[in-house]
RNA sequence: CGGGCCGUAGCGCAGCCUGGUAGCGCACUUGCAUGGGGUGCAAGGGGUCAGGAGUUCAAAUCUCCUCGGCCCGACCA
């Protein structure tokens, strides 16, 4: 393949995505396998990012009266046997810790020793131990809401993992609330799903569809959960973060009660809800191309990459000093709530091998910098959204006086696109045949990207939901908050519907 | 955990069928020349061929087991 049409990525998404998916994790750097099963090293780069996506959802969930605290990693065996689906749902994937310590064995091997009395569990998710501690905290009405926020690394013994879509150990929040009354308790898990909604769309560039989930993708102790679902480019659905409303089926299991102005016992409605590091693998799906990935501004670890170009008589001091008022200029100004962040590459590699490392990193912009831009005060400046063809020269001053605004449309490119990518691949469908080529792919020994979403009438029953997830692996992502509830004729069984669901493949 | 494919240098691969103890491209190191789309020439470094056991005079190559990766299924943020 001649140079001027290669890809930095190969595969391409079209040839064979899930190797594309691998490939770009590699090349941006955001993360490789480690020797642990199962387990990923998040490099700086990947890091930054997660670091971003902290900030500003931490932000929100300050905003809206959550605190942050820290529970245990580990969770005595005997709480997570208190609420029956709970351990249902959970007793599969549990790393357990049975000893603790090692003693010296044969040749030199340690072999565990000191068995616990009660073994503990590694926490796949906290509602547990965080209920137990609610139980303490909440005595009286006066004390609720409880709104209270996690960061923390969970662990779930998953049988096929993959970078950043599902690890065994993986990064996450997870919010938990207790309530006096039901309707608040929904209020909060509802408002949760907003705050998700908002972070997805406007700081990922990532639309979604909010929406409730049926029965057979609940969190295990749920009364309901609710989830955003993205489309990603292998039209597959990724559940980008879910709230759940619990009821009461954890205050009964750890007894958290208050007493109420009446001077009654009662039972709190709690609340939980979480988004984790999957978020990474969603916005690399959403956004990537066959040159890597592309990082949002708003949540990009860099936004602006100086390449100076610096080669034979060129005035290197002067070319560096010009590149470096660019950067502390920019580095002055404010973007969405932090500096503009801008680094000079100064390595010595040749000018196309630099740029093509930040555009497989994603970031989104570049400018390079050499004798031609300091002899007219302009820059040439590269948008990641555009790629390298789209690059051109731009007048210094202008291009500093408008650069976040260059971002901003890069930010709402990227959402643009994407939204057409949604629409492009959303049908709304009237019968089962339909339904059934929609989803089944033209070459079934090597499928090709196929499908999308499906929004069709559903009468809830939940073997239809089995019979298509056996025969199309297909299944309700959710059922749309937003579709006002149209009523209609349910494609599976002819009976009334009372509004469209979503259905598609999924991560 | 079932079915399929795969594991050879950092990355991508050839060699395996028809055993004779390792090769290619990119990357890396050094030098020179280069230098605005991923450079050229030259000289180098790096692999217990995923691990273990077996068959054999001899195993990357044949057999078995284990581990890891990807896809499909089950499960799942």
């Amino acid at each position: 393949m001649s140079r001027a049409n290669r890809t930095a990525i190969s595969p391409k998404r079209s040839e064979n995505y899930p190797e594309w998916y691998q490939q770009v994790v590699r090349a941006a750097e955001l993360a490789e396998n480690s020797p642990v099963r199962g387990c990923m090293v998040i490099k700086p780069w990947g890091y930054m990012l997660w670091e971003n996506m902290q900030r500003v959802l931490d932000d929100m969930f300050k905003a809206t009266g959550h605190k942050n605290a820290y529970f245990p990693l580990f969770i005595p065996v005997s709480y997570l046997e208190r609420e029956a689906r709970h351990v249902e749902g959970f007793a599969k994937e549990c790393a357990v810790v049975t000893h603790h310590r090692l003693e010296a064995g044969e040749k030199g091997k340690l072999v565990p020793a000191g068995e616990l009395e009660e073994p503990l569990v590694v926490r796949p998710t906290s509602e547990t131990i965080i209920g137990e501690t609610f139980a303490k905290w909440i005595q009286s009405y006066r004390d609720l809401p409880l709104l209270i926020n996690q960061w923390a690394n969970v662990v779930r013994w998953e049988m096929r993992t993959r970078l950043f879509l599902r690890t065994a150990e993986f990064l996450w929040q997870e919010g938990h609330t207790a309530h006096a009354t039901r309707e608040e308790a929904i209020e909060e898990t509802l408002r949760m799903l907003d705050v998700y909604a908002d972070f997805a769309e406007n700081w990922m560039a990532m639309p979604v569809i909010k929406g409730e989930k049926t029965e057979g993708e609940r969190f295990p102790g749920a009364v309901n959960t609710y989830s955003i679902e993205a489309l990603m480019q292998d039209r597959k659905a990724l559940q980008a973060g879910t709230s759940h409303f619990l009821g009461q089926n954890f205050s009964r299991a750890a007894n958290i009660a208050f007493t109420n102005e009446e001077g009654n016992r009662n039972l709190a409605w709690t609340t939980s809800w979480g988004a984790s590091t999957r978020l990474i693998g969603g916005l690399v799906m959403t956004h990537g191309d066959d040159d890597g990935l592309i990082i949002p501004p708003k949540l990009a670890p860099s936004h602006l990459a100086i390449l100076p170009v610096l080669h034979g008589k060129a005035d290197r001091s002067g070319i560096l000093e010009y590149c470096n008022r660019i950067k502390e200029e920019l580095g002055a100004t404010t973007y969405h709530g932090r500096n503009l962040w801008v680094e000079i590459d100064d390595r010595d590699l040749r000018g196309g091998e630099k740029m093509w490392s930040w555009i497989k990193k994603g970031i989104p912009t570049w400018i390079e910098v050499g004798p031609r831009e300091m002899a007219s005060k302009s820059v040439f400046l590269g948008r990641r959204d555009k790629g390298p063809k789209g690059r051109k020269g731009v007048d210094l001053d202008e291009f500093l006086a408008t650069f976040p605004q260059v971002l901003d449309d890069i930010q709402d490119n990227l959402y643009r696109r994407a939204l057409q990518f949604r629409e492009d691949h959303t049908k709304r469908l009237h019968c089962k045949d339909d339904f059934y080529a929609f989803f089944t792919p033209q070459n079934r020994e090597l499928p090709e990207i196929h499908g999308g979403y499906a929004l069709a009438h559903y009468s809830g029953e939940p073997e239809v939901e089995e019979q298509i997830q056996k025969d199309l692996s297909v299944t309700v992502r959710c059922i749309p908050q937003t579709d006002g509830g149209e009523p209609g004729t349910c494609i599976f069984t002819g009976k009334p519907s009372a509004g469209r669901v979503v259905f598609a493949k999924s991560y």
